[in-house]
DNA sequence: ATAGGGTTAG
């Protein structure tokens, strides 16, 4: 305790020292010798001492003075709320700067609803807000998807006339974006001057298309903006274009823009080389991931769980568990999400008891289990092949079991050909979702392994009344584009460079004795039955591929599906897939296809 | 006189 006032003498020139060779009596540098301190506080401690100056010398009168105490109090790492607010309670007429750091200080504590008081007070005071006071307000609309408030701020906005201040234009195209409301946000995007648009803007409208999960519309701004001279490159910019390379899976692009990173800046930060990280396992490109992953210099609680998930999605369980106990050693606190990570990594491996001692230890660490938590241990005992445990497991959920957990029993019961229970499961499937042709697929498939062909034939014909209600589409990169095909579209058909690819993909099935040859398709001469045929062949060429995601409006999205060389006659390497209990690893020049053992990770489905 | 906006997965 000794030894830290001695430090703090140090730290802080005595002010009679300071004034040896000036005029201690002018105000001006009083006010000086004050904001010196004040800037020099490292804690608390330093930020009394400054505090206690500032009374002593009798400037709690001097708004600079007080502006900067506050606003150190309440911005500063150290500093409170409840410090500023004691202070500021004591100005009697505090002026737009000092309202305005009251309220950016509650926006940092996420407090929206204390600054919104600070504000209203504000008006009511008869202060104007300014430029400076609707980015933070905003901001705080944005992180807590406050829709309502932002609206009303936006009307402000207009009363006071700053609607063409670029910070709060950026502000409110973030507060659009995060609110999902990305029309807004191109409204104002779009009303700006090009010349006035800066980095913060493009990058705040790409993340809004991301946020959308409108990938395509994040690169085409990519593209506008990398048309321009002047353009810089800026890691939060690129970590949207990656993140959307992510989704539409164009590698090319996603590894020209690692490569420009490289070219461009000196280090990369946390975030973008935890993206990379992302991209590069998402693509499957494993090793590439782990060299990232070693040689980052920071790494954080997100970075773990990027890289526990993608050991986990490529089959690598144990390893998924090691990076999780190395992630517990280096101090870092799983949440929920990466135990969600972690539990997928045991299903995959089929580690049932390793889940169920993670999720007992997941409740010691007080994070309440989620729907996702006990999804994975269903999954993890359906692989087993304990589908009746798994049954027991999902009534004495505290919750009702969604689709997905269902799904993935019902996939279980399939492989372990457990009919009755697959039924059972089968029509809660269907009853809940009457759209979902994956379930009726297995439900005709169990009638006919059961005999029963009526019912195969009434589920056989809600998949056909449901095809067109589906949309499945698949991405494919040719040559740094990236095709989109549909079921029901033969419209790729037309296209060489993806019906090569197609072709491709057929013989290589064919090979390995999947699906019949696609001229044997072709053959039909019915042109609606040949287009049903193709869609739902292209469909399933898919799907073989790729990994499926439902996304949240139920519809079946099929994206990362295959990686292929530039001259895309040749696959690169790898492609790891699963659909109906087959799973495809591509190996070289090899496919390595299991049928045995269920794939029902709930995580593609 | 002091200040402000933008980045990632599950």
């Amino acid at each position: 305790m000794v030894g830290t006032s001695i430090h703090h003498n140090l730290c802080l020139p005595h002010p009679q020292q300071h004034h040896q060779n000036q005029k201690p009596i002018d105000p001006t540098s009083r006010e000086q010798e004050c904001i010196y301190h004040l800037k020099k506080c490292k804690n608390m401690e330093d930020l009394k001492q400054s505090h206690s100056l500032i009374l002593k010398l009798g400037l709690l009168s001097s708004s600079f003075c007080t502006s900067n105490l506050i606003s150190i109090s309440a911005l500063s790492h150290f500093g409170s709320m409840d410090y500023a607010c004691s202070i500021f309670h004591q100005i009697d007429c505090p002026n737009s700067f000092q309202f305005n750091t009251m309220i950016r200080g509650h926006i940092k504590d996420t407090n929206l609803d204390e600054a919104i008081v600070f504000y209203n007070q504000m008006l009511e005071m008869g202060i104007h807000p300014n430029n400076f006071t609707y980015p933070s307000l905003l901001k705080g609309c944005s992180y807590l998807q406050r829709l309502e408030e932002g609206m009303q701020l936006h009307g402000h906005v207009f009363k006071t006339g700053l609607q063409d201040d670029v910070f709060v234009q950026n502000s409110l195209i973030n507060m659009y974006g995060k609110c999902r409301e990305i029309t807004k946000s191109c409204t104002i995007f779009n009303q700006m001057e090009d010349l006035d648009r800066n980095s913060a803007t493009w990058s705040t409208i790409m993340s809004a298309y991301v946020n959308k999960e409108m990938w395509g519309e994040c690169l085409e701004m990519f593209r506008e903006l990398s048309s321009r001279k002047d353009w810089r490159a800026e890691e939060s910019i690129l970590v949207s274009v990656l993140s959307s390379c992510i989704n539409l899976n164009a590698l090319d692009l996603g590894r020209s823009t690692h490569g420009f990173l490289i070219r461009n800046l000196s280090g990369l930060n946390v975030i973008i080389e935890t993206t990379l990280l992302d991209f590069y396992l998402k693509g499957g490109f494993l090793e590439t991931g782990l060299l990232i992953f070693e040689r980052m210099k920071v790494k954080n609680q997100w970075s773990y769980s990027v890289m526990i998930s993608g050991l986990a999605f490529h089959g690598y369980g144990t390893e998924a568990l090691r990076v999780f106990s190395e992630m517990r050693e280096k101090g870092f606190e799983p949440d929920g999400v990466v135990y969600i990570s972690v539990l997928t990594a045991c299903s995959h491996a089929g580690l049932v008891k390793d889940g169920f001692t993670l999720f007992e230890k997941m409740k010691e660490d007080k994070i309440e289990p989620t729907i996702e938590h006990y999804g994975c241990l269903v999954d993890a005992m359906g692989k087993v092949g304990k589908v009746r445990e798994a049954f027991e497991f999902i009534k004495s959920m505290p919750m009702e079991a969604n689709e997905v957990i269902l799904y993935s029993l019902l996939g279980a019961c399939w492989v372990h050909q457990d009919l009755e229970l697959g039924v059972k499961i089968g029509k809660k499937v269907v009853e809940l979702n009457p759209q979902t042709n994956g379930a009726y697929v297995i439900l005709s498939n169990i009638y006919a392994k059961s005999q029963r062909w009526e019912l195969v034939g009434l589920t056989r014909k809600e998949i056909a009344q449901n095809a067109v209600k589906t949309h499945g589409f698949s991405f494919i990169e040719v040559k740094r584009k990236v095709y989109k095909f549909v079921s029901n579209d033969i419209l790729w058909a037309k296209c060489e460079g993806v019906s090569n690819i197609l072709t491709q993909m057929q013989w290589q099935l064919k090979f390995e004795g999947y699906f019949p040859d696609l001229s044997e398709v072709l053959h039909d001469v019915d042109e609606d039955e040949k287009r049903e045929r193709l869609s739902r062949h292209s469909q399933k060429l898919a799907i073989a591929f790729g990994l499926i995601h439902t996304s949240k409006d139920s519809s079946i999205r099929i994206v990362r599906t295959m990686r292929m060389c530039k001259d895309c006659h040749t696959f690169t390497k790898m492609i790891s897939s699963i659909y109906e209990r087959r799973i495809v690893v591509r190996d070289r020049n090899r496919f390595h296809c299991f049928e045995n053992g269920a794939c029902s990770c709930k995580d593609y489905w």
